[in-house]
DNA sequence: GCTTCTTCGGACGGTCCCGTACATAGAAGG
DNA sequence: CCTTCTATGTACGGGACCGTCCGAAGAAGC
């Protein structure tokens, strides 16, 4: 066998449980770069030019025109550009950078032939975007039945399993954003896990004390998602 | 060229854009099969038998234990079982006939083969994979951000659109679950849409007055899963 | 060290919606 | 016609969250 093979090791979980062949058809073509805060990944309504497999960081697909609302987010266990997997070119969402980090970019032309090829690399892709819908699903139920320190609970630790560090940066005017709610709702609800002793906080920071606390917070609202996840993919 | 063309037409909107190739795949095995309201058509985390391409009727597909939240719904426009589709046997949803019709059936093991087998019928059924997941962000957008009246004249246009006819049957009680909020509060809202003429309604029953109104009425979170069908499927 | 900006803490009245309870009125079946 | 069930109408107190405003307290630059 060949000595050909880099060893070069991803973080992103798709690309690690990935057959090597799929690897070889999409490695050469990524391109590593920085996502610095704030980057926009995907705009609402426009071409998508690229897919990010993300290695650290996190990215935050909203929709919902003028006051935005977060759909999902996206860590170092998936992929943005979800549309090109569905065979398509734009989405009305906007995905952008929540928490900096780094990822792994690969133009749509390229992902789209990569896929025609493999239809291992479009099972892989295609049980992803299965995730990533529970995990919208449960969020429109999140919104729907959850209080603010519930669905608050539930953000910190989706966020968390993406960081895989304690300190999430994180401002309460963004999670607002995120949840569609109050700025001091934010405030209250934070101080509100941080008497029951679950997280503590600082400017633009926040740590988690007791995971297991803030799953038992979320009120059953954090766990499917999840779950599906490590069924599909693992 | 063969006169062995069927030359039924079937309502489903999926199965008109499709190509006679790809409708030569799956009209073989069909089974049209009446759908009777509360009929269960996907059980959560449960192994999925069949899908069902809606002629008549609405499909829920709710989620979240318990106390369950309508995630999305299915009427002509599309099909159920998109686990399926998605590479797979079973999701963590619920999927049943809210307002009875009828559809074809087709087995998962049989759709699976096809679309194994047809790029095409994979990038169509792909495409409404898409939509759907579209109509579930925007109902997590609505939960978020919307009053319940302006969610019910939402749900009022989106059921119009699949039933095609100006009256829907469907009870408040039924709403409250769908929208996850207190019975009588449909009822208060219903009566607030009737007061502004945009519906009457009657035991079980919900007429539509005023369709433009009612869209005005859900103030932004009727439109955007719309077009995006139109944009992709036609 | 002082100004300026960002971020957070806390407060106000007001609104929407909750949980609950209870009464009425069609429908359905004897 | 009478009973029974389902569906709807209405009310009450209470809680969660809203929009808004203001002050304080770190962080950042001059």
């Amino acid at each position: 066998m060949p000595a050909k093979r880099t060893s070069i090791r991803f973080r992103n979980q798709l690309l690690q449980v990935m057959s090597a062949d799929d690897l070889a058809l999409l490695q050469p073509n990524f391109q590593p770069v920085p996502c610095e805060r704030s980057k926009t990944l995907e705009s609402a309504n426009k071409k998508i030019e690229a897919a990010y497999f993300m290695e650290h960081g996190i990215a935050s697909v909203v929709g919902g025109g003028s006051r935005e609302v977060e759909i999902g987010i996206i860590g170092y266990e998936g992929v943005t550009g979800l549309p090109i997997v569905y065979g398509n070119h734009r989405s009305p969402h906007h995905t952008f950078i929540q928490v900096a980090g780094r990822a792994n970019r690969i133009s749509a032309a390229v992902l789209r032939s990569a896929l025609e090829k493999s239809a291992t690399l479009r099972a892989l892709l295609l049980k992803y975007a299965q995730c990533f819908h529970i995990q919208s699903t449960h969020t429109a139920i999140a919104n729907a039945r959850g209080t603010i320190e519930g669905r608050l609970a539930r953000w910190i630790v989706m966020a968390q399993d993406r960081i895989a560090e304690k300190e999430l940066p994180i401002t309460h005017e963004f999670l607002s954003i995120m949840l569609a709610v109050r700025r001091p709702g934010v405030t209250e609800a934070l101080h509100a896990l941080a008497r029951r002793g679950l997280i503590r906080h600082d400017r633009g920071i926040i740590v988690v004390i007791d995971r297991q606390g803030l799953i038992e917070r979320a009120n059953g609202l954090y766990g499917v998602p999840e779950a599906e996840y490590l069924r599909l993919i693992g």
